[in-house]
DNA sequence: GAATAGGGTTGCGTTTTAAAACCAGATTCA
DNA sequence: TGAATCTGGTTTTAAAACGCAACCCTATTC
């Protein structure tokens, strides 16, 4: 049977996955937030194969991740580029980077340091914040009920 | 072919996604935030086939993402709780969560209202931050150069 | 003692993926 | 001008991964 797909799922945690939720996709928009923009860059870079990053530059397309803008101009060149929502995968990209660096931090390599462009010093781990700026946890967080509109039967379905 | 494996990129968002970069990991994982912790109850929720689950499960019990604990004197019953490692992709699962409700919003319905269990306010968007406290874009951050101890060959392989 | 629940495993057919070959338009090289 | 090259793809083929249903074995419950 075909991949399950969650594009109707009423979480949105399955809805963004649906998007960016693949082994490539992900590092196919990191690679355009480190200035990655042509098809031949980002399959040198990765080491993807042709037919799947021309599947999942065309799926982030469609999803309006990245946005597909002819230069040279005769056609026949074109360039990929992020769109306000492909950049505001950042957050998702940099935590990311920080539980890879904590938890599977590769041996003989110093992670990378992200920086702050203005000041110079390094970017704070990302965290759940409470309203004034606590960190919160799993265990401090709460899922404020709200009344289904669907079925009783369908609640637990996230 | 076989899928492409990240485990030894020196890409720490690479090796992440190797562990939980798959269509079903983080589901899975967002589950047990929410507490589910047996295999018929992950199957049930998920939706998700007995032998993938049971895949997932050993992976993540594999890479230290979920535990396994016999429960029940006799054996033959057990659960899958979090690890800390688990417990720290919390910051991810909810960076998720915002985006698809940002960009993916379902229709005729409100998204989960995550609350600190404290005050009671509902939690922060997360962002990238500064050593101050800014929030922080793609633009605003750059990556400290180090010298790389591999030849200039692999430099870009991110 | 039979039925049920929990946690799997096994087969089987379908879908994805990876790799490499091939293509066609535009550009550069000789 | 004509050949080689670059670019962004598509096609072909084989190996995995996925989804489903059926089966299994060990408790526990009726």
């Amino acid at each position: 049977m075909a991949r399950k797909r969650f594009d109707d799922s009423n979480c949105s945690v399955a809805r963004a996955l649906n998007e960016v939720g693949d082994w490539w996709s992900l590092l196919v928009v990191l690679h355009a937030m480190y200035g990655t923009r042509r098809f031949v860059d980002f399959q040198k870079e990765l080491g993807i194969a042709r037919n799947i990053l021309c599947d999942r530059l065309a799926r982030l397309v469609d999803n309006e991740v990245l946005k597909k803008v002819e230069v040279g101009e005769h056609g026949s060149r074109c360039e990929y580029r992020l769109t306000e929502k492909g950049r505001d995968l950042f957050p998702i990209v940099v935590a990311l980077r920080q539980w890879g660096d904590k938890w599977n931090p590769a041996p003989e390599q110093t992670p990378l340091d992200l920086r702050d462009r203005e000041s110079g010093e390094p970017i704070q781990p990302i965290t759940v914040q409470s309203a004034d700026g606590r960190p919160l946890s799993v265990r401090d967080v709460l899922v404020k009920e709200l009344v289904p509109k669907v079925d009783s039967a369908k609640k637990k379905a996230v």
